[in-house]
DNA sequence: CCATTAAACACCC
DNA sequence: GGGTGTTTAATGG
């Protein structure tokens, strides 16, 4: 039998490996898939948390928005990620929003799933905790990068941040995303971002595309900036 | 003083 | 129609 998008998902998980074959049966049974159109909330603060949400394909943006208006967007989820686990974990509710930044595909698997395969399987919970500290470092990177360096070290970084093995297996070299959703990611304007994007192409660590970035150097993209290595660039004023 | 940004604009996909 | 590249005036550190 030919098998869903959703099943392929799920089947090719990093966790899945991990699973007894009856019980990853009984995941793909209990999951269903949705379809988010570009701009709608897969979730939003303040509801509970009752789904585990995976990216079949399309791209996830976890943000924020404040009463007057202005937002921040933490991370972006590619397909491949998982995302939600924080909330689920603690029974609660969401502390952000997840928005479908273009049409998306979301594997969703219900709480009383994830949390059977929390407190009886090992090696999932030995995927969560791997990929709990993925998301750990990746925030303590950016709270690094935003107190040491400049616009375009942060964007680097943010960039990278989309690409990072651990938490998007499945990542390719492109994505699409338009500047201003670049710049919502690293703090920035959208005219600033698009120059720190020249700024990195000129380096040769990426390609500038309509609607969207080809990374040429993920590794210089992630060091963008950094000292300590050999030959690693200052930090402060660029340009 | 200098970098950044919002707003506005004209192309281009 | 949305994304992109630029200019301009305003803003804030």
């Amino acid at each position: 039998m030919p098998s869903s998008p959703l099943e392929t998902m799920l089947r090719d998980s990093v966790w899945a490996s991990t699973l007894p074959a009856d019980e990853l049966d009984q995941v793909v049974r209990e999951s269903y898939e949705r379809r988010v159109p570009a701009g709608a909330s897969l979730m939003r603060t303040g509801e509970p948390a009752d789904h585990w949400f995976g990216v079949i394909d399309g791209l996830l943006k976890m943000s924020v928005s404040t009463p007057d208006g202005r937002q921040s967007t933490f991370t972006g989820v590619t397909a491949g990620g998982w995302a939600g686990e924080g909330s689920l974990l603690k029974l609660s509710r969401w502390r952000y929003d997840g928005v479908a930044v273009r049409e998306s595909r979301i594997a969703c698997m219900p709480r009383h799933t994830f949390e059977r395969l929390v407190s009886t399987q090992i090696g999932f919970a030995r995927f969560l905790l791997n990929h709990l500290n993925a998301r750990l470092s990746l925030f303590i990177g950016l709270v690094e990068y935003d107190r040491l360096f400049g616009p375009d070290a942060r964007l680097a970084r943010c960039l990278a941040t989309l690409f990072n093995p651990d938490l998007y297996p499945r990542a390719g070299q492109f994505v699409a995303l338009s500047q201003e959703e670049i710049g919502l990611l690293a703090g920035l304007s959208r005219q600033r971002a698009n120059e720190s994007l020249h700024v990195l192409q000129r380096a040769g660590l990426l390609r500038v595309e309509f609607g969207g970035v080809t990374v040429l150097d993920l590794a210089g993209l992630r060091s963008f900036s950094a000292p300590g290595v050999p030959a690693g660039r200052l930090a402060a004023g660029q340009r």
